[in-house]
DNA sequence: AAGATTGTATGATAAGATTCATACAATCTC
DNA sequence: GAGATTGTATGAATCTTATCATACAATCTT
C-alpha cells in the first residue's frame, strides 16, 4: 500500500515530488509490481493539486519504466525490470538515482556506502 | 572542507541543489562555525551556474540562518551551530531505504556501493 | 590612494512549472 | 448500448528558474 503522498513547500517541483516519492515507494515494496497506483484524479484532489501535474510525474514514471498507464483502466506498477538495459547500467542509474537522495539527506557517498557495505554484512576493505 | 558541490540533471532547481548540499555540509561538520564558504563566484564559474544563481542560494541559506554574507568579505558558516541530531542514526535509515530499493532492482548492496564509490571518486572540481 | 576581490543589485530574456478550463478516447459496469 | 471512470490532450495565463550583461558597494591588499 502506498504510504500517503506529502508535499512540501521546499522549492522542489511538485511532479518531482510526486514522481520521487512513488518511486520511492515502488522501489521499497510499498507498491508491488502489478499494483494499482491511485488515480490521476484521486491524487490531484487529495493534494489540491492540478491533473496535468500529476499526469507529468505518471508520465516521467513510466518514462523510467515503473508504472504503465492503460486509458480507462488506471497506472499500474510495471510488472519486469527494462530487459534492453544491461545490467550495469541499471547498477549506474540506481547509484545516480540514490546519489541524489543522499545528497539531499546530507549525507556523502563514502557514508553511504560504507553504511550499505556493513548491512551486507562484510566490512570495508 | 567543503566536498566538491554537483549538480544532478533530475528537476530539482539548481539552486535547491546548492542550498541542500551546502546545508547538508554545514548540519554535518564538514564546515564548522566561522568557516569561510566558497565565493560565489568560484561556485558559479566551476560548476558553470549564473552567478545570480549561485546568490539565489545563498541567500536562502542566509534567511534559514546557516551563513552570514559580507560583501567584500566573504561568506561565512553562522555562529549558532546548528543542531546535528543523531546523525549516523540519519545514515542509518538512509542505508536501509537505498537497501530496499537496490533489493527490488536485483542489485547487491556491495555492487551498490561501489557504484557509489566511484561516482564518489569523480566528483567534479 | 589604487587596485583587486567579494557581495549586491537590476533589467531583459528565455525556458520551465503550475493552474484553469475543456475536451476526447479507451475501458469498465449496469 | 448508456453512463461512469480513467487516462490523454490542448491552449492560455501566470509564476518561477536560469541566464546574460552590466554595474555598484564594501572590504582587503599593496
Amino acid at each position: 500500500m502506498l504510504r500517503a503522498l506529502t508535499l512540501q513547500d521546499n522549492g522542489v517541483p511538485i511532479y518531482v515530488q510526486l514522481r520521487d516519492q512513488i518511486a520511492g515507494a515502488i522501489g521499497r515494496g510499498d507498491l508491488k509490481a502489478g499494483a494499482r497506483l491511485p488515480t490521476m484524479r484521486e491524487v490531484a484532489v487529495s493534494l489540491a493539486v492540478d491533473l496535468n501535474t500529476v499526469q507529468r510525474a505518471y508520465a516521467a514514471l513510466e518514462e523510467d519504466g515503473l508504472v504503465t498507464m492503460v486509458q480507462g483502466r488506471g497506472s499500474f506498477v510495471a510488472d519486469p525490470a527494462p530487459p534492453s538495459r544491461s545490467r550495469s547500467a541499471e547498477i549506474r542509474t540506481l547509484a545516480a538515482k540514490v546519489a541524489a537522495q543522499a545528497q539531499a539527506a546530507g549525507v556523502s557517498l563514502d557514508e553511504l556506502a560504507e553504511a550499505l557495505r556493513h548491512l551486507s554484512g562484510r566490512a570495508a576493505p
